[in-house]
RNA sequence: GGCCCGUUGGUCAAGCGGUUAAGACACCGGCCUCUCACGCCGGUAACACCAGUUCGAUUCUGGUACGGGUCACCA
């Protein structure tokens, strides 16, 4: 036995990333990191039905953006491959059959119908042990008359089995309420509730780090381990993550509470740094320090499973948005124009300077997907509400506004250059000159040019951003309108 | 419904028998200021309930309530 920790993340691919699913691979991933361990990647897509398309490529783009890297995987191989569960299903019917032969498993021949009949009106219902006790000779009779049959694991009847959680502790089953589940489907798949127990162990994975959904049923895995007579492996099972309906009730993050994939956040200009950040404490808090901005290799140096939650998370798009507009306000001039100036130069005129509106906006974003609407102003000239030149801390009415609009406009038309303190000087020397308070000068040419109360960015600012011509056009048009 | 798990402010959470019960987001004030934002300063706000153990329970035990999970030829 390898004393080393190993760790895996076995998702199913399903075309997306869900964010509770990312944050279970990223704890799996900190455990065995924070460790010097191993992290495997596994794909688990023995359900025919739920094939699709593609997917196992989101999954890998989502690990490679967020940086959670693994040592063996579909793709980087490794001793314990293949690593994608529809190609090991010769492994899985050995094993099934093993079991058999010790006693711990057996054929099952009941239709679908007869199942289906079992359950209550709730849906509810499990099977009976209807071909638990068949004779070697019957098994042999429908096998030789080709009757569709699954492999089911003989749970015991009397007894409970328990095991250690790491993060819940004890947890004990009774065996009455184990059902003797399927091994192997009709089709010759096998079911998630065998083949992870087989990958896990020939993968040497030493701890199971997952959603605590499987809480319940890992009584059952405990028993197939025991069966072939493995090591039992660690279980940490995780809380799951919660989205706040409307009716202020809180539910298993789904997407009617919004964007609940890694892709989506990421379509609305979330960064995967943020999100990683943002998820990573959710459900569990770094010992002996308030820190709560973490790189990867921060949270690797940091990451113990004393710090996990036992109960639920909600997911809170308010925090998300804080942490991204920080990782925004940390990012780099050169790569944050490289996400916000190619939305902005697709919307604006050319006598737009992209570039400042970039840099006025970029202490006013959350995320990405809301520079669009904080430019509407840029992009048309709004409909003017005069009351907006009303403004009582610095005295100014429409008409006040009016005078100081004709008075600049000349003053601005011979401006030397066009930039912000350039036009801020000259604005300034002009309300000095005029006994004026700035604050009313500016206010009166920022409505004017903007045509809105509050804008990213005081008069000068956005006179730079809109240019000179755009600038005297706009005050031109506002004062005919006064 | 049976079984299992959970419950500290609106949210994330620290706490691991004795504390003025941290911190963060949000919210509300104030400062800064060419509006807003940023930044800075300050404020409101919590141990679900009932018993028991104990000199003393947010911390331990039991029950209640509420919430969640699970009982598939899905994972």
């Amino acid at each position: 036995m390898s004393n080393t920790i190993t760790t895996r993340f076995a998702p199913s691919p399903t075309g997306f990333m869900h964010i509770g699913n990312l944050r279970t691979a990223l704890y799996s991933y900190l455990l065995s990191k924070s460790q010097g361990g191993k992290f495997i990647l596994r794909i688990e897509d023995t359900d025919q039905e739920r094939f699709v398309e593609g997917a196992v490529d989101v999954i890998l783009k989502t690990l490679e953006m967020t940086g959670i890297d693994y040592d063996e995987g579909p793709v980087v191989g490794g001793e314990h491959g293949p690593y994608i569960q529809s190609e090991r299903l010769p492994i899985y019917k050995e094993y099934a059959e093993k079991l058999i032969a010790s006693g711990h498993a057996y054929y099952c021949f009941c239709t679908p119908e007869r199942l289906e009949s079992l359950k209550d009106d709730k849906g509810i219902g499990g099977y009976d042990g209807h071909c638990r006790d068949l004779s070697k000779e019957e098994v042999e009779k429908n096998l030789a008359a080709g009757i569709p049959y699954v492999i089911r694991q003989k749970m015991p009847l009397e007894g409970t089995t328990s095991y250690v959680d790491e993060v819940y502790g004890e947890v004990a089953i009774d065996n009455s309420e184990l059902r003797d589940q399927i091994m192997i489907k009709a089709d010759g798949y096998p079911t998630y509730n065998f083949c992870h127990v087989v990958d896990d162990y020939l993968m040497g994975v030493t701890h199971v780090v997952r959603g605590n959904e499987y809480l319940t049923s890992t009584p059952k895995y405990c028993l197939l381990y025991d069966a072939f007579g493995w090591e039992r492996p660690t279980y940490v099972h995780l809380p799951l993550l919660m989205g706040k309906d409307e009716d202020g009730k809180v539910s298993k993050l789904s997407k009617r509470h919004g964007a609940v994939s890694f892709q989506d956040l990421v379509a609305d200009g979330y960064l995967p740094e943020a999100i990683v950040n943002y998820i990573a404490l959710l459900g569990w808090c770094p010992k002996d320090t308030n820190q709560e901005f973490f790189t990867m290799d921060e949270l690797k140096a940091n990451f113990s499973m004393e710090g996990l939650s036992k109960s639920p998370a909600v997911f809170d798009y308010e925090k998300l948005n804080w942490f991204n507009s920080e990782y925004i306000k940390k990012m780099d001039d050169e790569s944050y124009n490289e996400k916000a100036l190619p939305i902005l130069d697709e919307l604006c005129p050319d006598y737009i300077d992209t570039k400042k509106l970039a840099e006025l906006l970029k202490s006013r974003i959350y995320a990405f997907c809301e520079i669009k609407e904080r430019i509407g102003f840029v992009l048309d000239r709004l409909d003017m509400d005069k009351e907006l030149y009303t403004n009582k801390k610095n005295k100014t009415t429409p008409e006040s506004c009016k005078e100081v609009l004709a008075d600049c406009l000349p003053l601005l038309k011979n401006a030397k250059s066009w930039d912000n303190d350039t036009l801020f000087e000259l604005l300034k020397e002009y309300a000095a000159s005029t006994e004026k308070k700035a604050g009313a000068v500016m206010w009166a040419i920022r409505i004017a040019i903007a045509r809105l109360g509050v804008t990213p960015g005081g008069a000068t600012e956005l006179m730079e951003v809109f240019g000179k011509e755009e600038s005297i056009a706009r005050i031109e048009l506002a004062l005919s309108e006064l």
